[in-house]
DNA sequence: GCTTAAAGGTCAAATATAGTCAAAGTCAAA
DNA sequence: TTTGACTTTGACTATATTTGACCTTTAAGC
């Protein structure tokens, strides 16, 4: 396991025991503490904190500069909804499990669906559409899948 | 016995020595150990933990990458691997509803996973796929999640 | 206000893995 | 002997991570 998950496993953490799953850290700091350069803690941050991972990230500069991390808090309906808009025309394979994954975590879905959801819509799944079309079809049947499992 | 065996066989071994009957390893390292180029490993997931076998595979490139071989359930996999070859190449909707509906009857698959499914099986949801080989990408998108809802 | 030091941001190169595919090799059955 | 399934190999590709040089913003102190 690389340096990269086991600093986004540190500011899981962080949210998790805070009481309004809101972390907030410095830079520097972090990354003298996992012994890696500053960056990449942004390299993590883009990679898994994202607003697709369904996070929001404020930082100031400056004396005193910071980064906050807070989980974006909405109900299963909400959620599922915002991601049927946010999928649009087109997505690939690893947006898709993204959002997924932050369903799973805001508890729209249940392990067991969303595993079901993702095997309809790897690239193995879906190897007999033809790539120029793949990602639309898969923007479709993921969106129609959602819109089916909001009760 | 070729060296694919002899991999395939210490594949099995950690498989079976894990108490979650779950392989993790990293392709470079195991290739090493048995003195063989890296892609053979693939070759012999492909050909021995395929889904088809009953098993799932996942993995990560970059550093930190692994492979990770998990076996799905015995007694369930035989009912779903049955569909699954009855599916074939190709099929249409309304088969793959009567597919579905028998699943559901004989208890293989629950309501709510029935309906996941085949919202993603539609012509509706197959819409960005060409009518050409919509068919073939509905039997291949069904068996992946067939596969995949096993446990 | 100005200046400066203290943050954080960006981006691209280097590195570390894994995936794909087709050519070449092996071996047994026809 | 031919054929075909299975295996082995390696060149090329795709993707994820790590690192560092350079840039921008902001707070603090004068």
């Amino acid at each position: 396991m690389g340096i990269s998950d086991v600093i986004a496993g540190f500011i899981n953490e962080m949210l998790e025991s805070d009481e309004n799953g809101c972390a907030e850290m410095q830079r520097s700091e972090l990354a003298q503490r996992f012994g890696c350069v500053p960056s990449q803690i942004n390299y993590v941050i883009h990679t898994r904190f994202s607003p697709e991972h369904g996070y929001t990230v404020e930082s100031r500069r400056g004396g005193g500069g910071y980064i906050r991390i807070r989980r974006v808090c909405m109900n299963s309906r909400q959620l599922i909804m915002h991601t049927v808009n946010a999928v649009g025309e087109a997505i690939d394979q690893n947006t898709a499990r993204a959002f997924l994954n932050n369903l799973l975590l805001g508890g729209a879905v249940d392990q067991k669906c969303a595993q079901l959801m993702m095997s309809a819509l790897t690239d193995n799944a879906l190897k007999c559409v033809p790539a120029a079309c793949r990602d639309e079809a898969r923007a479709c049947i993921f969106k129609q899948m959602l819109i089916n499992s909001v009760n």
